[in-house]
DNA sequence: ACAACTTGCTCAGTATACTAATGATTGGTA
DNA sequence: TACCAATCATTAGTATACTGAGCAAGTTGT
């Protein structure tokens, strides 16, 4: 075992990076060994779209706490694979409204128990208590400092 | 307040993926208020070198997890800023010796209390207590879960 | 009605990350 | 020693993310 550099190990930041690797890495392995083609942003966009139907790009963005210049990409992709479908709102011509296709509403159905199987992968080397103290400062320290980053969670 | 979507929030990568993104921003608008042009990753990777001088880039790739050809552009970027040299090894002909110059040495003593000041307002929603359970539960779920990334910490 | 401001989206440019392939070396082994 | 497998680094291609700029289309104030 390498002994601690001092400088980064022991910061925060440091170890979000990894987490977020981690999780990355085993939600693309879990989902594509069952043989779908989604990234965990494009299944999180997939999500709140189905939850929230005729949403618009902006108010997406606000939700899942992406980039609005990032959206652009993520609904590109989606929209290329059929599972998503966008619109020129007819209420404001500037919004494009986004819907879940059929396709895309069964790939949801079908990708969901992978995404749990995932999620408890990335996580195994916690017990349940401790799973829920991480989650809750997670989201503590997320909602403290959330006008910090460029994609506020509105 | 936006009611919970059900699908991806309450799910760990979800708020992985949120702190990291707070974290970058914030590292970077103060180390970028403080006059200084340095990424997060940027800055890990320049600490470590600086700890371990003459390492090779997949060492250094173990050390911060980092994937290996990742390394290739963040030392290309810190050549070129001449914070880092990067010649061909005399012992083995295929790895790349870097070391900090000395005006990468300057920039480090320089940036870091303002890398202290990104971390602690990234963390500012939390008590020390919570904090330091935080840190605990990042680096067990890290370690635990190490070898599914593609950049395992060797 | 008009100008000024704001908002929704897109694009160009830069920086992580990963996969997969390739080139250069090295080391072990038949 | 001649080869083969493993290792180090780089490259090409794809997908987030962010900055900053720009256009189109609403909204507001006068």
């Amino acid at each position: 075992m390498a002994r601690d550099i001092p400088g980064y190990e022991g910061k925060p930041g440091h170890w979000a990076r990894r987490f977020q690797q981690i999780a990355v890495a085993v939600f693309q392995s879990e989902v594509e060994a069952a043989g779908y083609d989604l990234t965990p942003v494009q299944y999180a966009a997939l999500e709140a779209i189905a939850a929230l139907p005729r949403i618009d790009q902006a108010t997406l963005a606000g939700q899942i706490g992406f980039d609005r210049a990032t959206i652009t990409g993520v609904i590109d992709r989606l929209e290329s694979k059929e599972l998503v479908s966008r619109r020129v709102s007819k209420v404001d011509r500037r919004a494009r409204e986004l819907d879940v296709t059929a396709k895309g509403a069964k790939l949801l159905v079908a990708v969901r128990p992978h995404v749990e199987r995932a999620q408890a992968i990335m996580t195994r080397g916690l017990t349940d208590r401790e799973l829920g103290e991480l989650m809750r400062l997670l989201k503590k320290v997320v909602e403290a400092a959330n006008d910090l980053s460029r994609a506020p969670k509105s």
